[in-house]
DNA sequence: TTACTAATTCACTATCTAGTTACTTACAAA
DNA sequence: TTTGTAAGTAACTAGATAGTGAATTAGTAA
């Protein structure tokens, strides 16, 4: 009674998927440089000619599976409605949720290291990122100017440098925790260390908005 | 009248030398995976077999590459003597200081980066690492004690977070500025904006270690 | 049924790449 | 001057590696 079409053949975006799943993970693991088509083909289990006939070469794959991962964070940051929330409870939660997100989607943050390491020539071709980027560069503008209303934050804070500090302090621990916990002589790879450490980025932002 | 041996032949430290520059810039320019062993023999002007030779294969050369750019940062970082200073003045320095060489070495971030995508597989070999990490470790908590047994700051903070966070908020800025000069529509890398991510980030650790 | 289109496969190439074998050459101590 | 040793070179290999040409096959619309 095995009705239902298991693996279907002949599915277009289904095969494009499963390249996109695989290219992810393989570019996250080694780099640009070091992915090997040969591999995503294989993990895909597509053929390695669908590769180059949906995306062209290497670097477009590349480059669209850095738009994706530019989405879902963008995605998952608007569904958090931080608006609405009193902005000190906006910040912490925001701090929280940048922290799980590199947690929990660690191809993102050796996408973005990858990318950068090439200068950032494929993302400056893209034509999608800058208008997903939008809401989020003025999410944490709203929420400064509603605190600094309120009277719980300071005046005279650039939105921009506070989130690149808020991304800065959760990333950096968490992509470079390997040669950290040889350098520092220290665990930082548990949950113990992972909580530790948010509770201090927490403290660390509000530190540097908040009224006294 | 030509008697200084210019170009001077059969000089084996003379090579290796010219071979770890060579690799420093290959390997932080395109990662390990990226990086191409006959590029390293072209540009040190040494046969690809010295290479083999002196440092047995890739992924070792890689770990000497990065042994040596601790080494430096370490190195430079003690030359600055931050334990006679003021406690405040200390940090500021510090902030700086690791600004400064972040800017002026970029190598060493993406050499770490790219340490980090191995999940720190070479540096776990490395025998020298921990002794030369030790004095650093301990610094910024003697610089910690003075600040809070004079008053200056609030107890209670993990030196090995703020050490992090030190890092971090310098570190992220400048190996994401060609990402983040997109996302942010922002230009990231001149002197005017690295002089005013600095501020930023002394203001930032300030607050977080200040008492008020 | 036919014929068209898009999905998929196979076999291939030119070039690259880490690493090696076997050799030559310069220097310095005896 | 001899000779041992370390520095340096040239030519090579086996396996990868990104990318292609050309054919086949499965759905689908007429």
């Amino acid at each position: 009674m095995d009705n239902k079409p298991i693996s279907q053949k002949r599915d277009a975006s289904a095969t494009k998927k499963r390249i996109l799943t695989a290219a992810k993970n393989e570019f996250s693991k080694k780099g640009l440089g070091g992915a090997r088509i040969d591999e995503i083909a294989l993990k895909s289990k597509a053929n390695k000619r669908m590769i180059y006939h949906y995306f062209g070469n290497k670097e477009a794959l590349f480059l669209k599976t850095l738009e994706d991962a530019y989405i879902d964070i963008r995605g998952a940051e608007q569904s958090l409605n931080l608006i609405e929330l009193d902005p000190e409870e906006a910040l912490i939660k925001l701090v929280k949720f940048t922290w799980n997100y590199y947690l929990k989607n660690p191809e993102f943050i050796t996408l973005v290291n990858s990318e950068n390491l090439h200068k950032g020539k494929h993302l400056k071709k893209s034509k999608i990122i800058e208008d997903i980027s939008n809401k989020f560069v003025s999410m944490v503008g709203a929420i400064l100017d509603k605190g600094v209303a309120s009277g719980q934050f300071r005046s005279g804070i650039d939105p921009v440098q506070l989130n690149i500090t808020i991304a800065a302090i959760g990333y950096y621990y968490l992509t470079n925790r390997h040669t950290g916990a040889i350098v520092y002589q220290r665990e930082l790879d548990n949950v113990e260390a992972y909580n530790e450490r948010l509770n201090f980025n927490i403290e660390t932002i509000l530190r540097l908005v908040k009224t006294y």
